[in-house]
DNA sequence: ACCAAAACAGACCGGTTGACCTGTTTGTAT
DNA sequence: ATACAAACAGGTCAACCGGTCTGTTTTGGT
C-alpha cells in the first residue's frame, strides 16, 4: 500500500545503537525513580522504542537491570571516582578533586539524585542474588582501587590491611554522605565529609 | 443466626493495638523488601488484619509509610544508635559500643538487611517531598545528637562547626558501610569503619 | 537472486496493585 | 436505654505491570 510506505519512512536496523539508547534511558530512569518504580513502558517511551525491540535485547526487566549495573553504573563509578582519584598527585588531593567535581555538578543541577550504585544497591541487594553479586562486585572494585592508591602512597601505616580499611571508610563515607545529601536535598554532608577525609589523609604520620 | 454468632467468636476493638501491629508488620516488610516491593495486602496478611482496618488507620499506603518513618524508623535510630552513643564514657568508646552491638546482631542473623533509615531514604527521598522531609529530619537529628556528644567532649578542635562536620562523617560512614555490607552480605566494611573511626577519635590532639 | 536469521513493530493477556465502598459490630456520651 | 460515632469486615474495581505472541522488515551469507 502507498499510504503504508509513506507513513513508515524507513527503518535502519541498528542493534548497538538501539541497545545503547535502551540502556541510557533505563539508567536515567532507575537513577531518578528507582528500579521498581520504573515500568518497562516508561523505559520504552523515553527511549523511543517499541516493546518488541526491548524484549529482543533484554528478555526480562531483570536482564535490563543487570545490564545497567554492569555496563552503566560500573562505568560511572570508574569515570567519576576511580580514574580521577587514581591519577591525582596524592590521595588527599584526589579526595578534594573528586568531591569538588561532584559538588560542582550537584550545585549546577538543583536536585541531589544520589549515587547510582548506592541507590540500586539498597533497593536490589536483598531482592535477588544476581543483583546482589553484581552490585557487590562494583563496590569491591571501587574499594580495591582506592586501597591500591593508599597503599602505593604508604598512607596510614605500611600494612595493606590498614589501606583496605581506610579505603572502606572513604568509600562508605562518600556513599553515606550522598545518601544524607539526598535525604536533605543539601550538599552540606558531602562538603563536611570531604573536609574531614582530606584532613585525615593529610595530617597523620606518613611514611612510617 | 446461631452459626454466625458461633463463627465470629467475638471482636474486641483495640485501636492502639491494631495500629501497633500494622506498624510493626509494615516496618518489618519495608525493611526487608522495601517500600514499593511491599504490597498493602502483604502487610494486611502479616499483621492478620483486614482491608477495612488498614484503610481506617492509614487511608493510603503513603500515610502508612510516613507513620513507619516517623514512629518506627526514628525510634530505631534513637534506640540502637543515639542513646548508647550518648551514654558512652567517651565518643571513641561510644563508636566501639554501637558498632560492636550492631555487628553482634548481624553475625547472629545470617543476612545483612541494612539500616532501615538508609534503605527508605534512598528509595523514597526523590519520590515524594513528604517522604523526603520526614527522612531528612531523622538524619538531621541523628547527626545533631552525635555532634552534641563530640562538642561536649571537645573532640577535634573547639569549634561547633568541626563537631558538626565530624558528626557528618560518622553518620555517613556508618550508613555507607552498612550499604556496602548489604551489597557484599559481609560485615567487613562495618568492622573496618569502626576501627578507623575509633582510631580517629582516640588519636588526635584533644583538648586544644 | 534468494533465503534464513536477526531486528523490530505492535497488540494482547493474566495477575496484581492500591484505593474505595458498603455493611456490621463495638464503644461511649447522654 | 438509645443514639451516634468510631472501629472493623470483606468485597469490588479500574489501572497498570511485566511478559508473551504473532507478524513484518531488514540484513547478510551464498
Amino acid at each position: 500500500m502507498a499510504e503504508r510506505a509513506a507513513r513508515e519512512r524507513r527503518r535502519a536496523n541498528d542493534p548497538e545503537g538501539m541497545r545503547r539508547r535502551l540502556l541510557d534511558a533505563a539508567a536515567a530512569a532507575f537513577q531518578s525513580r528507582g528500579y521498581h518504580s520504573t515500568s518497562t513502558q516508561e523505559v520504552m517511551r523515553e527511549a523511543g522504542v517499541t516493546g518488541g525491540a526491548l524484549h529482543h535485547h533484554f528478555p526480562t526487566k531483570k536482564a535490563l537491570g543487570l545490564a545497567v549495573i554492569r555496563e552503566r553504573v560500573a562505568a560511572a563509578v570508574e569515570e567519576t571516582w576511580i580514574a580521577p582519584f587514581a591519577s591525582a598527585p596524592t590521595a588527599a588531593e584526589g579526595i578534594r578533586t573528586v568531591f569538588g567535581r561532584i559538588l560542582d555538578g550537584l550545585n549546577r543541577r538543583g536536585t541531589v539524585v544520589g549515587c547510582p550504585l548506592n541507590n540500586l544497591a539498597l533497593e536490589l541487594s536483598l531482592a535477588d542474588t544476581d543483583f546482589q553479586s553484581a552490585l557487590g562486585a562494583v563496590f569491591e572494585e571501587w574499594q580495591a582501587a582506592v586501597a591500591r592508591k593508599l597503599h602505593a602512597e604508604r598512607v596510614a601505616g605500611t600494612g595493606a590491611d590498614e589501606a583496605e580499611a581506610l579505603a572502606a571508610l572513604i568509600v562508605a563515607s562518600y556513599s553515606g554522605a550522598m545518601a544524607m545529601a539526598k535525604a536533605a536535598q543539601d550538599t552540606a554532608p558531602l562538603e563536611a565529609c570531604a573536609r574531614q577525609l582530606a584532613r585525615l589523609l593529610d595530617e597523620p604520620a606518613r611514611r612510617a
